[in-house]
DNA sequence: GTTGATGCTGAGGTTACCTCACGGTGAGGC
DNA sequence: GCCTCACCGTGAGGTAACCTCAGCATCAAC
């Protein structure tokens, strides 16, 4: 008998098997999920800055440059100056960076598509409409 | 147009939405998320031993020496010795231990189904017979 | 009794966050 | 012009939750 108790936990565990292998797909590249999602944001949205980046990724100001820290590691990000505020720094791709979000948002897309495969495709529709329902709700 | 790769992060969203939820719930009670789910299923399975209790919530067994330390030192748990195996602890709820997990346990229930009573009880019911298709599948 | 595995924990390290304080800068009143 | 106040990023330092490794006690089997 399924209660409400038993659909909280079904949501949290299809959430933890995703994020688990999306975690083993992003092995090669030895990058968090944070920096993937900086990698992403930034990429997206050129011309972000750290504080913006912050927001998206719901963290700390301070936290942000942490993460932009490890990426400049990489070379996959480099800051430039805001042109238009000399107090703000903005994030921007580096070619290699752009290289590397690609293929990881390719390998994403590709294992997103092969774990949710298992449902036919009218049913990965009615779970997408049921989930919006409930977020928007 | 909803693609693969949306559903995914729906999952997700919901996920961390109810987390986020369950995080507020809990917080009265100053416990960890993994606080908790030692309380559940220690008390669940009495006579489990730290490394039984690792194993269930996929930490090192070291690590489960300090989640029952956090607990113990609240007076939550105690260790107590294995008659079967001096080697062995084995963590079993006080009776404040017992009376925290009721609590929380009922906290817990009432708000998951204050969370997902935005959706009709038809649409729940889809919506778990989904998830339990994509998870066995 | 010796050997090898097992159960817990002390010591110490890593990671990913946080707050606080600071110097540099922008913007609106006076 | 300049004062004040708000805001930007970051150095310094802290914390929580994990980890590995080594060590001691114990068990199981020979």
């Amino acid at each position: 008998m399924p209660t409400d108790d038993d659909l909280g936990e079904l949501i949290v565990r299809a959430a933890r098997s995703l994020r688990g292998r999306w975690r083993a797909v992003l092995e090669p590249w030895d990058l968090s999920p944070h920096q993937v999602r900086a990698l992403m944001t930034a990429g997206r949205d050129d011309g972000l800055r750290l504080s913006g980046l912050a927001e998206r990724l719901h963290i700390a100001p301070r936290s942000a440059t942490e993460v932009v820290d490890g990426l400049a590691g990489r070379g996959l990000v480099e800051r430039v100056p805001d042109p238009t505020d000399r107090r703000a720094v903005l994030v921007r791709l580096t070619a290699e960076g752009t290289r590397v979000r690609d293929e990881v948002a390719a390998a994403r897309a590709a294992d997103a598509k092969a774990a949710l495969s298992r449902l036919p495709a009218e049913d990965r529709a009615e779970l997408a409409r049921l989930l919006r329902r409930f977020l928007d709700g």
